[in-house]
DNA sequence: GTTGAGCGTT
């Protein structure tokens, strides 16, 4: 009973998550289970894995059954060094699920939230107290910035991925421009975005300035 | 052969 994840992840609200970080890149699951399993019964460990190279991002998650033994654990294991690295361990939660997670257990379960609670409104006041702040605003704005960068990040990290040396072939364009015309047709199968020469080059551009109705 | 803040299912 190594692999896990292998038959299906047990009852997550059955189980307490521990998120072990600054593990080495090469430790698999197998190599926690003995070490995390010393301090309490190990139900599920999962490490997420790179889609484009396979490899551990670093990272790995272990769930216990008790959180006597994940707190024991997480005490114990918190900074003990591990195939050569210190690893952090501390209670996981899932991502906007955190509210109901507590100590990397559900604590709280929310079945119908159609109840609609007047009395009882206590997130309200942060979200009052986020707009009051106008972070919404630069928050959004930068997070856009960012969301563009990345995306031509990306285009140009394929592109170059497709050529072996882009000066290269740059240069290459300059001396040997008939090159390309020796072969038009082949030019186009060269192409790996054939559809983006129809896609507009600012999307956001059109339905930004005239579609914009702040006030409704 | 490398890297190092983070929050998860092939």
């Amino acid at each position: 009973m190594s692999h896990f994840g292998r038959s299906g992840p047990p009852a997550i609200r059955d189980s307490y998550s521990l998120l072990v970080l600054n593990v080495s890149f090469r430790t698999t699951a197998d190599d926690l289970f003995p070490i995390f399993e010393r301090y309490g019964e190990v139900v599920d460990i999962y490490i997420p894995r790179d889609r484009r190279t396979g490899d551990s991002r670093g990272f790995a998650f272990v769930r216990y059954m008790f959180e006597d033994e994940a707190q024991k654990a997480v005490d114990r294991l918190d900074g003990r060094t591990v195939d050569g690295r210190d690893i952090t361990v501390q209670f996981a939660k899932y991502g906007p699920n955190a509210e109901r997670i507590h100590k990397g257990r559900i604590v709280e379960e929310i079945p119908k939230p159609r109840g609609r609670s007047r009395s009882h409104s206590p997130r309200r006041r942060y979200r009052d107290d986020y707009r009051d702040r106008d972070y919404r605003r630069r928050s959004r704005s930068r997070s856009v910035e960012r969301y563009e960068h990345e995306r031509y990040q990306e285009r140009d990290y394929r592109r170059r991925s497709h050529s072996i040396s882009p000066d290269y072939d740059r240069r290459h364009v300059r001396n040997g421009r008939s090159s390309a015309r020796r072969s038009p047709s082949h030019s186009r199968s060269y192409s790996p975005t054939p559809s983006r020469e129809g896609t507009p080059r600012r999307p956001r551009d059109d339905r930004a300035p005239r579609s914009q109705n702040p006030s409704t």
